[in-house]
DNA sequence: GTCATCATGTAAGCCGTTACATGATTGC
DNA sequence: GCAATCATGTAACGGCTTACATGATGAC
């Protein structure tokens, strides 16, 4: 029941509205999802959040998605408003908002032990880590930094193999090389978050 | 039809027999196949690849897998012989064999480029890319060098996105540093390959 | 007026995991 | 003799992609 698109959708949604088409080139533009998600994953995400409660099909805004950093001219004019009694505005966009429900979801979704953090499941949760307290934050990180260990030791012992061929070797280095980056990554993600949690006791928010 | 999973079976079959439950420590261990692939996949793309005639399934040769170099004694016996008509030898152990016709399907699928390669495709076909000939790996290393040099774009692009908060934006240049470490891998790799290549024109095998 | 792109949705199917069922071998 | 590990297999289920079906909007 807990899927990691549901999270990556709510997240974006904590930041503003959006409607299906326009969610999966923000998961790649602002989440750093790699392969670019089907709308035949999209759309019945979003319906079942939508049964769900957690989040809701509003009236359009409108665009000023593309081009323009914002700052031009907002709402440009409420248009021929709804077409059918649902959230569907001008040109047939279906445009979602996250509910207060759905709010509480995301943030134990995101902090959530259980659904086990793999590489994408980790960077998609950094990427969102702005909505997480501090000590969450240093929960996640070190969680994966454990995880890392115990990665880099097995393919170390694998690259130490002495029956494998040089390509062999070569990917199991290059692995090794790979593990270590990240860690040095969480590493110094660690460092910055327990020096900005110097001061007393009041919790920071990100940029 | 074309099975990732297949490609890696057939290319631990490529350097000795194998029964299933073998299969998966190898993958991990030769193959750099991250998580342990389940049971539930390995046994019936077994069947599958005998029902083929890709691989068939032999007496099982005495085990001299776990420790030990090899080089101890040989066949310690042929033991009680097989079990039923099929290739149950003795503890049920139901060791495979590769094919004529499973080499010449394995060789073309590790260089076929319709299986396009993301991460782990690639490596595991570095893995094995002993059993290529040297042109074939030097196209596999430069079509995995412009997948990365597009997606390199992409996350630099997205690094160098004013709205994003420092997690999102720590996240993307990260994920910039990973594909930079790859790129620097498959150059590497590269060079090695192309004055490997030096010398007249047979072709040389790793190792 | 037509083509590319934007936009939403449904259905079939693939590939993999989890869970279940079963049994042999080895060490203690 | 009992537990841990080795060993093989099947069935249910889950999530994601592909392909299909449909239509609006904007550019030229």
């Amino acid at each position: 029941m807990i899927r990691v698109l549901d999270i990556a959708i709510l997240g974006l949604l904590m930041d503003r509205d959006h409607h299906g088409y326009e969610i999966r080139s923000q998961l790649r533009d602002r989440l750093g999802v790699s392969a670019n998600v089907s709308f035949g994953s999209i759309y019945p995400a979003l319906a079942r959040l939508e049964r769900h409660g957690s989040v809701e099909a509003v009236a359009a805004d409108v665009r000023l998605s593309s081009l323009s950093t914002g700052s031009l001219s907002g709402e440009r004019a409420a248009m021929r408003t709804l077409r059918s009694g649902t959230g569907l505005g001008r040109r047939g966009r279906k445009v979602y908002r996250i509910t207060e429900r759905g709010r509480q979801e995301f943030v134990e979704l995101l902090a959530n032990p259980a659904t086990l953090d793999d590489a994408k499941g980790f960077s998609l949760r950094m990427a969102l880590a702005k909505y997480l307290t501090p000590s969450l934050r240093v929960g996640l990180l070190e969680r994966r930094r454990a995880d890392l260990l115990e990665r880099l030791a097995e393919v170390r012992a694998s690259s130490h193999n002495a029956e494998l061929d040089s390509y062999a070797r070569s990917v199991m280095e290059h692995a090794a090389r790979g593990v270590e980056l990240d860690l040095a990554w969480i590493d110094n993600l660690l460092s910055t978050e327990r020096s900005d949690t110097n001061p007393p006791s009041f919790a920071r928010d990100a940029k």
